[in-house]
DNA sequence: ATTACTAGTAGACGAGTAA
DNA sequence: TTTACTCGTCTACTAGTAA
């Protein structure tokens, strides 16, 4: 992603470009850029062609629109802002109830796991973990917490078979204690994983289907702890 | 403001050089902006050269350090972002109340403006304007207010001298309903100029000093009101 | 008005290298 | 190791202009 694509599909957005198509001449995009028409005109051409845009080429004047993906890239930036400027020490995920694969809780029972869950998050969790599927607003929120340090859960060998690695971060969904879990090598990062001492769909009275809310602790950790 | 300054602007914020200075060498730089040793080595020396970045060249490894110009520069992109993004029809300003110098109150009551606030904000403001100056963190706040609509109050003349014109937009303090008025040529942008129907310093029993927390109301104008 | 081609050019970039 | 100079290349820009 070059820099100068983001650049031009920010100012695309603030014409209003983000949710609708929009008229936006070359030469007032070349306004909003500090540049000449041709080169806005060319730089419109390369969002087309990298497919962050896409245009609706009228009679008298052009209608543009981001993409999903060229909404995606500014999201990216966005998020790089917020962690210079909205550094906190949790933060607030949504999403909705799923119903997973079953891994996450044969992997959990492990008791290698279990004892690292034990010492670094204080509890042991009830087998099995809830899967909450992220809302895309959040999804970048992700990011913000992969950047901060967490417990590391260690991986393990067993029986020729092996147990990766993983990352906790203590948190509460509805003011109970809980952990979400990252294994190093996911393929989803649009789900969450939580753990947590008692049966969560039972104690809390959650279904699939169900928006939860999750605060997620990024204080500094203590050593030791 | 050159756009590529912000970008380096920011990889250096992401690094931790916001609030502190930090070791990054012109290698961990051009990394971070995709760019050769040299370039990053030049880039730094621009930015120091805008005043948007100091230096303490030690021995083996600079550390260096965005300035306030730097972190303003910044700020104002989060801010589009922020537009782009948390497009909500509402913004809070926090500041102190403080004492202007009576001007506010001596425009206000002009006549014209009156029968102004009385049509259009449906309320005849009490003689005087509460002055509050705003956090450093809200000033950015500003910008977005300002790139809303709002009411619009006209400058008139009178015995030769003109008045000029202004923006409302309607608030609430403390769940009192008022008004921020913005005059188009104003000489502050960091005080923010309160008026309402009562005495808001005697009917909340605020004195300067006190912290408050001013709601905008930034939802869509209805036609005729 | 528009959009967008071609052609010429200024300036941004990286390689080589000094300190 | 650092930082940062010079210099050659090449890219990204604008002017002119067509459609």
């Amino acid at each position: 992603m070059d820099e100068k694509y983001a650049f031009a599909l920010r100012k695309i957005a603030l014409l209003g470009g983000i949710n609708n198509y929009v008229a936006v001449s070359s030469r007032e995009l070349g306004d909003a850029l500090d540049m000449s028409q041709q080169s806005a005109s060319k730089r419109i051409l390369e969002l087309l062609d990298e497919k962050y845009l896409v245009r609706d080429l009228g009679a008298r004047k052009q209608r543009i629109k981001l993409t999903e993906a060229g909404v995606d890239e500014l999201r990216k930036e966005y998020n790089e802002y917020r962690r210079i400027f909205e550094l906190t020490d949790h933060v607030t995920l949504r999403g909705k109830v799923v119903t997973g694969m079953g891994e996450g809780g044969y992997y959990i029972t492990q008791k290698p796991y279990m004892d690292q869950f034990q010492s670094k998050l204080n509890f042991r969790p009830f087998e099995g973990t809830l899967n909450v599927k992220l809302t895309k607003e959040d999804l970048g929120k992700m990011e913000i917490i992969k950047s901060m340090p967490g417990h590391t859960i260690d991986g393990f060998e067993k029986d020729g078979r092996t147990f990766g690695k993983a990352t906790a971060y203590k948190a509460k969904i509805q003011n109970l204690d809980c952990a979400i879990v990252m294994p190093e090598r996911s393929h989803y990062d649009d789900i969450l994983e939580l753990v947590c001492k008692y049966h969560l769909r039972r104690t809390l009275s959650i279904n699939d289907g169900d928006v939860v809310s999750v605060i997620v602790d990024l204080s500094p950790l203590s050593p030791e702890n």
